[in-house]
DNA sequence: GCCGTTTTCGGCCCGACTGTTTTCAGTCG
């Protein structure tokens, strides 16, 4: 039985103890322990073997011995017991909006409903008003999340989506009178690659002013909720946008309070009380006072509670806490710290514009070097280059180069990993560039056998300096490619190769859990690139440092920070070795 | 059910909004 399969049924166990009413404190633990053994990167069945169940946070004698139960029988008695109590369709109603455990378990108790199907006709009978405490709006509210359900699985936005409106949102209402401040918060500030919502706060003495202008918005399709401090609209691109209003004086607290998470924040109030401190979107109040402690920053926050300033991006109660307390927090890569960029493509492939559009856009970046890293010929589709176009575009590059010293261009490819794990040209063409690209283009439904060999043919090869977007995932398109990426790793740090971060919005590949994990436990450089196929999505930079960030990720562990110089060494090691 | 620099019991984060009420419980983030 897989770790995944533990926090499944934890987390049923969980749902259906809350349909029981049983203790909050209860369910919060079977969910705790689900989380948990979800983000495990260990496999619990030799964690048993070692009887070192009890170390993980959370897990304590109860549920260690049900996850024994579970690894030796397959079974837990306690989780048979339940689903015998209570149906487990009943979960299911637990994702309308409005819908909690008392009200799931009125509706099944009075009206014997057991599943989404069962509460639809009882809501169209207009069977939920005769109960305590609802009334026709929960039933339109019933009928209307069944609906949106049924319609849209998939809520979740790109980042790149998100940002971009988020931005619209916030510009618009910063322009207001009366309006001193405004944020991005939520879990876009902490740089997640997909997110649920847009969460803004905007610091105003005008709070319906704010409000107003919100649900008016050109953008929005239906409001949500709206209250003194806190509305909600759902735009027209599907993306629900929460604004919440703050006096100036409360920017600082209700922006640390809203970026979250939730579970970042838990650890901090917990923290915060054993100090003698109550802490909320207010303010910091020592005990028994009405007065908050005087706050003008974030920084502030963190300082109260005796710990140093953690970025939003490790807000995830991911080890952060933990670091803070031992003042061992990573010193974060930061945009700034990028001085290239060594995957574009040019007009020569499949990209939009020259070499030299390229070059200025990255000029006027202040980049010092870029590589042209161009499709190979096997890439018909994207018009990859023949062997004679390829030096030709080298012999050009090296005019340029030497017609101006301030942006050092990089000859390179983009070289295809073939069905038989050979790259797209021969080793005497790859020794010629700079910078070489391997990646998969093709067959990516292939077994996991045959696609791990095909990529560790690739790194063996000694011209390769880069795999790409290793994972092959597309943001909701596309699934990851089925590789063994625990064998990537391990090659990718003996044959001392860079792994990518894709900064294109709709890739983010790798993620930030795995670029932590290959640049922490495998020690792997990781080399951020935008993979840009115009000048315009050079800005994309900034959603690949992001997502790095969110990895942990300092400067010294990107390739790409590295002076023209020492970027030379690196890429020139690689070779000889 | 877990946990401990207030330690083996008694806590466990905190407040806004909605819908239904006439002061609040349930839900959500």
């Amino acid at each position: 039985m897989t770790n995944l399969e533990i926090a499944w049924i934890f987390s049923e166990i969980a749902d259906l103890l809350e349909l029981k009413e049983e203790s909050s404190f209860k369910v919060r633990a079977y969910r705790k322990a689900a989380k948990t053994i979800k983000h495990l990167s260990d496999d619990l069945g030799s964690l048993w073997k070692k009887g070192k169940l009890t170390e993980l946070p959370g897990i304590g004698k109860n549920l260690s011995d049900k996850i024994a139960e579970l690894l030796s029988t397959g079974q837990c008695a306690f989780h048979q017991r339940l689903k015998e109590e209570v149906p487990v369709t009943l979960r299911e109603l637990l994702a309308i909006p409005g819908l909690g455990s008392k009200s799931v378990r009125l509706i099944h108790e009075r009206l014997h409903v057991n599943n989404m199907e069962e509460l639809e006709a009882a809501a169209k009978e207009k069977k939920i008003r005769t109960l305590p405490g609802m009334g026709s709006k929960t039933e339109l509210n019933i009928l209307r999340s069944i609906e949106m359900l049924k319609q849209n699985a998939q809520s979740e936005v790109p980042i790149g989506v998100a940002l971009p409106l988020a931005n619209l949102f916030l510009n618009d209402l910063k322009r207001l009178p009366e309006v001193t401040d405004g944020a991005i918060c939520g879990s876009l500030r902490r740089g997640k690659e997909l997110v649920k919502d847009i969460d803004l706060l905007i610091a105003t003495r005008n709070p319906d002013l704010v409000r107003q202008t919100v649900l008016k918005h050109p953008q929005v399709k239906d409001i949500i909720t709206s209250g003194n401090e806190k509305s909600a609209v759902l735009t027209w691109l599907g993306v629900k946008v929460e604004v919440r209003t703050v006096s100036p004086d409360q920017f600082w607290s209700a922006l640390h309070h809203l970026t979250g998470s939730k579970e970042h924040h838990e650890r901090l109030r917990q923290r915060a009380r054993s100090l003698g401190l109550k802490v909320n979107e207010y303010g910091i109040f020592p005990e028994g006072s009405e007065v908050s402690l005087e706050i003008k920053g974030e920084e502030d926050i963190y300082r109260a509670t005796g710990v140093p300033y953690i970025p939003p991006e490790l807000r995830e109660d991911s080890g952060e806490w933990e670091a803070a307390l031992e003042n061992d927090l990573p010193r974060l890569l930061e945009l700034e710290d990028i001085k290239g960029d060594l995957h574009l493509h040019t007009s020569w492939s499949d990209g939009i514009h020259s070499i030299e559009e390229m070059a200025d856009a990255a000029r006027r970046k202040g980049y010092e070097y870029i590589a042209i890293t161009d499709h190979s010929r096997s890439l018909g589709i994207a018009n990859g280059l023949s062997i004679e176009r390829l030096q030709e575009q080298h012999a050009l590059i090296k005019q340029m180069n030497s017609q101006s010293a301030d942006l050092k261009i990089l000859t390179g490819v983009e070289a295809d990993i073939l069905q038989d794990g050979r790259l797209d040209y021969p080793d005497e063409i790859l020794e010629q560039c700079d910078v070489v690209i391997a990646s998969i283009h093709t067959g990516f439904r292939q077994e996991m056998e045959k696609l791990t060999l095909r990529a560790e043919a690739a790194l063996k090869n000694p011209y390769v300096h880069i795999l790409a977007h290793p994972t092959g995932r597309i943001l909701g398109r596309r699934k990851p490619y089925d590789i063994d990426l625990d064998r990537l790793f391990q090659l990718a740090k003996a044959e001392g190769k860079a792994l990518e971060i894709n900064s294109s919005i709709d890739r983010l590949d790798l993620n930030a859990a795995l670029a932590r994990r290959a640049a922490y436990e495998f020690e792997i450089p990781i080399v951020i690139n935008t993979d840009a196929h115009d000048v315009s999505r050079l800005e994309e930079m900034a959603y690949g440092v992001t997502t790095a960030r969110r990895g942990w990720l300092t400067k010294e562990q990107v390739v790409n920070t590295k002076s023209k110089l020492e970027l030379d060494k690196f890429l020139k090691r690689r070779r000889i070795e």
